[in-house]
DNA sequence: CTGAAAGCGCTTACAG
DNA sequence: CTGAAAGCGCTTACAG
């Protein structure tokens, strides 16, 4: 059927205009007579014609390549996110290219950032990562624009799409001071994150407020493993908290987990809160309250600002927060009369 | 610090050697003394040049780049094998570009397959996607490599790795059958696709030959909100079943927790056995006794057989059948004596 | 080993 | 509106 790699060239021969016209009438914008369209159109509709999308981007300086830094997939929240950012970037003629980097050490991601480069990315949306702001700088130095998906950076000009994770932890505080809690633990997302240290001073703040001081405090590094370990020893003392607010539900799924393991029932001995709202979350097994991260608008977000940012040139950084509600489920005691 | 897009014509100029030279410098196996090598690293160095991965594909017809066709990342299983495949393949010096596809209809299909070609990708990895033999075809014809990952698709030659679907059927219903159960029902995997049929295959020609005939059989469409719906249909009635092999892990869950919501323990009044092991299924929560998928050597034969297939030039068709064991945990009821 | 030159498949001023 | 021509940043025969 199709020839092997069909070209302009052939396609202006046979259709009798010149390769410029060709051209033309696949690249929107341009200006052809309706004649010209009609006849190139033909020709390269019988041979099988696509325009090369790397040799379109070698002259343009438009790849219509995304770079994608991604790590961490074994939380729910990050593939849901990947593959609405993936539909909504493919409709608009963008497509993602992965890059997979270590989560927390900035050694990896130098050289991510390197092949990143190479690729001539058009630009960069990095998740879950913290990129050392000496490449942000460089992304920056190289007109890339770049947008930080789920997380933040205070010491560089960069834009960044997040919930709004400090009113959050504000929301989930006052929901379990008002469940008559009175010794709520807090199991943090990781503290070299914005989200992680965001999450924890809303939810200070209210305790605060409330005359309360937390049960407990510890880094559980968005890890699973490590909430579980921090749940366990919670729960192993004399005296134990009756609440634990966990810095995202990865690690909430955890600390259910160690809870019945703890032959206690979540919900009813003590109340578990998390933050994210992935689809597990609404699972029978774990039916979790949490506060939930509106990803679908947070992606809508992301994809218009960069796809601005790339087409207008207007690098400007933006810093966008959206504000996400308290979903309740079985995993927490719901206050008398609570409305949300 | 460094420049906006250095060439490799400004870094010859600055280390007094030609263009052509910088270029050999840069590219594997080809020649250039140990001086010139010195002077072009050095002058590259300093001005921060790296070349152009897209200008190189250009003229050498490698892209570096594999699509990965996807969908369904709500089942644990492909975002695991998406980090493993990204994390191989960066390591070969290739990237993933992803194309989100609608999952069972060959409609949308289409369109990937027109976009996957216009990136030049060297090759095209399908996962959780049935392909029309066109587009196989079609991308046979280009000379562009194709690997289905979990998939197989027999009407056209086309190279999959898969693990052993029908063995592994087989020894879910060995071991069902070992454990005393009479009242077997199979909510099957979609039975458009290979690894739904084989599996159910391998189970039925084992619960014949015990002389046993399946409880019910379901096609759970490899969707949560269908699985559920079938489980909650069998435990409905009157009689039901005293064991259920699911599909996959993914619509595994969703039975654990219509079990539940029935009043019922399973593993205790009923035995559930999923496919996959994801790493939820090891999660307290679910603790589900399945099949193990063994990820990693797919995902390694995966990545060997594209990369051979793109770097030799061989193009026969192969199909990889790895051989995955049942992991025994509390969803369902060992047999007296039972060593996998 | 090395440089000059052609060419990969396009887009985009530039004339007409 | 249209064609001839230059050029995007490289690799790769081809001579030397």
């Amino acid at each position: 059927m199709a020839q092997s790699k069909v070209t302009s060239a052939e396609v202006a021969a046979r259709a009798g205009v010149s390769q410029s016209a060709v051209s033309r009438v696949f690249t929107p914008g341009a200006s052809a007579s309706a004649k010209t369209v009609a006849k190139v159109r033909k020709a390269a509709e019988e041979l099988g014609y696509r325009p090369n999308v790397l040799a379109r981007a070698m002259v343009s300086g438009r790849s219509r390549i995304i770079g994608l830094v991604v790590a961490y997939l074994e939380n729910q929240f990050y593939p849901v996110a990947l593959e609405l950012l993936s539909n909504a970037l493919q409709v608009r003629g963008y497509h993602i290219l992965i890059f997979t980097a270590p989560n927390s050490y900035d050694d990896g991601i130098d050289s991510v950032m390197q092949d990143l480069m190479d690729y001539q990315v058009d630009g960069i949306i990095a998740a879950s990562v913290s990129m050392s702001s000496d490449l942000s700088a460089r992304a920056k130095d190289l007109g890339i624009p770049v947008v930080l998906f789920n997380r933040s950076q205070d010491d560089v000009e960069v834009s960044n799409v997040t919930s709004a994770n400090r009113l959050g932890g504000r929301k989930v505080a006052e929901f379990l001071v008002a469940g008559g809690h009175e010794r709520i633990a807090h199991i943090a997302g990781w503290q070299g994150s914005s989200t992680g240290r965001d999450r924890q001073a809303g939810f200070l703040e209210v305790l605060k407020a409330a005359g309360q001081s937390p049960f407990a405090i510890v880094d559980g590094m968005y890890k699973r493993e490590v909430a579980m370990e921090c749940a366990r020893k919670l729960l192993g003392n004399a005296e134990r908290p009756d609440a634990i607010f966990v810095g995202n539900d990865h690690m909430a799924f955890a600390v259910i987990d160690a809870i019945r393991e703890a032959g206690l029932r979540p919900g009813h001995d003590i109340s578990v809160v998390g933050f994210d709202d992935v689809p597990l979350a609404s699972w029978g097994a774990y039916d979790l309250t949490t506060l939930r991260q509106p990803v679908e608008r947070m992606v809508e977000s992301t994809v218009d600002l960069i796809l601005r940012q790339i087409e207008s040139g207007d690098a400007a950084p933006e810093r966008i927060e959206i504000e996400g509600e308290l979903v309740l489920r079985g995993s927490a005691r719901i206050p008398e009369g609570w409305t949300s």
